[in-house]
DNA sequence: GAAGAAATTCGGTTATATCCTAAGGGAAAC
DNA sequence: GTTTCCCTTAGGATATAACCGAATTTCTTC
């Protein structure tokens, strides 16, 4: 079905989650499509992954299939802070001067469709509004993390995931208390006493650790006006 | 020369800056060229002249001629997050859906070439590599002010500024304390004391309030890794 | 050159989030 | 069913940067 020369290894395990496995070429499912007229081929990711590592070459486009992705960087000490989450149908890994400068890395089981051709006018002009989404993403992200406090750092992030799952109020966080916190700029303590004081609030009600509803949308709405 | 229909006055004045002064259109000066080829227009801005809002519609490029741009988010309460500063050669003014998410000022004295055009599948093949490199600049901006203290976001800042300019060890900062500060996510206060610090050390000599000599380059580089 | 206004720097206090430690809970493995 | 491990929650001390007030410098304007 796919050429074996295909298959990708991941070259690295990171220090915080589980080793990683090896991915696993998959069958060809067909969700949320992006340019699946192009070549493509789609790979599975155990947890904890790595699907490309800072300066490594890049010279593809990946899209999630199904779970979700990670994408952050590190400082020599360790600190780490993860500029983007990504599910299914997003697509990420864009890269100006032919190398990665970040990490990627699946959190939970993942399918990836990756595109390895060059992107021509064509392709230009399909992605640059995908890539220009990603930016305004990054930009409004860095008012949260730059101006805003704790509260309004959590706030914004459920608002956030709730808007991408189309308005559903029960939030599935697929990403742990250290991922949270390494997105918003927070240590894990700070984010789960956020949770703890919105729970006691009544702005959100918990299921298990991993299950949000949000219960009162407007007092969240207005914490990160 | 130009049709005076092409005239964009500011509609609005920041209650940070001085009172915005209208834009004249400039003589059609030849600097650094993105797509000189295509149809576009040269305006000047006084100091703190909006260029565009947050919420008008954005159908138009923006490149830096000679003078200095901030683009910036504000929360209702009147906190800034300025997301990039953008000099000679800049593009900007990026929007995907059509609206502008952000607010874009002249710092100082500038003239801005603007383009008007739809992008077609050519030029977006040309700008797709700008956006790209915006995108990296907004995501690695996210690490220093998610995770790095305020000593290292200023030496970021003036590594940043430094490597902009070809590596000339003079840096003249064309932007307030209070920009700054908006800019690393910190009070004018800590910015001022993290310069005093770093003179202190050595890392720095200052000539007056806008002129950087980045003495000790390597203390500076030690301090963000 | 003098006066006024704005921007910057400085000092001290306070608040927020981190750091450190430990207890509690849930999922996976045995 | 039990054990183990990891993630999460909780509590208290600490540190960093914000906040407040004021002095100083720099730039404008006359």
């Amino acid at each position: 079905m796919l050429a074996s020369n295909a298959v990708q290894v991941p070259s690295r395990t990171t220090n915080r989650g589980a080793p990683a496995a090896q991915p696993r070429i998959a069958a060809c499912i067909a969700p949320p499509a992006f340019a699946a007229s192009q070549p493509h081929q789609v790979v599975l990711y155990s947890p904890n992954a790595e699907i490309y590592g800072q300066g490594e070459r890049a010279a593809a486009l990946y899209q999630v299939v199904f779970g979700a992705v990670r994408v952050y960087r590190l400082l020599s000490d360790g600190r780490r802070q993860i500029s983007a989450f990504h599910v299914a149908g997003d697509v990420f890994g864009f890269e100006a001067d032919g190398h990665h400068h970040f990490f990627a890395e699946a959190i939970c089981n993942s399918a990836i469709r990756i595109y390895r051709q060059p992107i021509g006018a064509d392709v230009a002009r399909e992605i640059l509004p995908v890539a220009l989404t990603a930016l305004i993403r990054a930009q409004e992200h860095l008012l949260v993390i730059g101006r805003q406090n704790a509260a309004e750092r959590v706030a914004a992030f459920l608002l956030d995931l709730f808007e991408r799952q189309d308005g559903l109020p029960q939030v599935e966080l697929v990403m742990s208390r250290t991922d949270i916190g390494d997105y918003l700029g927070l240590t894990i303590e700070t984010v789960s006493r956020v949770f703890s004081k919105f729970r006691e609030k009544g702005y959100i009600r918990l299921q298990g650790v991993r299950t949000v509803n949000l219960v009162k949308l407007e007092a969240l709405r207005a914490l990160c006006v």
